[in-house]
DNA sequence: AGGTTGCATCAATGAACGTCAATACAAGCT
DNA sequence: AGCTTGTATTGACGTTCATTGATGCAACCT
């Protein structure tokens, strides 16, 4: 169930010093922009929030997300594999109900990325 | 040339305390989801980029964003028009040229926004 | 005034997106 | 085996979006 997601904001490539140490190349804004895309709609911007509330390791079940809302079943769990590919969040399925959470480090990755110019040396 | 921007990300409302503090409500999804989804775009990340790269106080003439893209003049007109309607850019004519730059705080309120869950009182 | 350059707006088109009803799949229950 | 509940996938439809050529506007230069 964690297949085919983004590896932007991957753990060990730091993608890029930062949206404003240097422009962007082609290939870097694509997938950057993948991952903004997929903040950029209220709903899914509603669910980040409503799972990443719970904190590192905190999880959240579907039926916990979609009463949430006014929209049917499959729009949610479609929003939610949309979030999924674009490497914010992993979920997996216990049992009868299937639970999500962040991944851990995403959204600290994607603030440095956008704050400050972060230059060189920064694996260390 | 500084109209219809948006506040979400405003100077003195901190719009909310940030992804992870609490669920946001429908309003601040819909208004933060406008921000992301200007950047949700490779043309208008390497714009941000490009400009951005610039520094605080730093300028970009469209003369030199356009031919960095193999896209029409109007094309590129319309990208930056939607990141300045976000909230996120501004510009200023000086005679022929028109010049674009970050609009001063933005980035570091949206980095401050997807990190920590940065509690109460944060004005000061 | 006329011509030229830089940028924005308009109108049209094809692609991508959000949404839903219907359906399929997975797991527990009887 | 059947039924029921929770979630994902499919197919279709209307809307929004990215892009372009044509046009308009602003400023500089003879």
């Amino acid at each position: 169930m964690s297949n085919q997601e983004l590896e932007v904001i991957g753990q060990d490539a730091a993608c890029c010093a930062g949206l404003s140490a240097a422009p962007l190349d082609d290939d870097q804004a694509a997938e950057l922009a993948k991952v903004f895309k997929a903040l950029g709609d209220p709903v899914r911007l509603r669910l980040m929030s409503m799972i990443a509330s719970r904190g590192e390791g905190g999880e959240v079940c579907v039926c916990e997300l979609t009463p949430a809302f006014e929209l049917s079943q499959p729009t949610i769990s479609h929003h939610l594999k949309l979030l999924r590919q674009a490497g914010l969040i992993d979920c997996e399925r216990r049992g009868t109900w299937v639970y999500y959470w962040v991944l851990p480090g995403v959204l600290d990755r994607l603030a440095a990325f956008l704050s400050a110019p972060q230059s060189a040396g920064a694996s260390a």
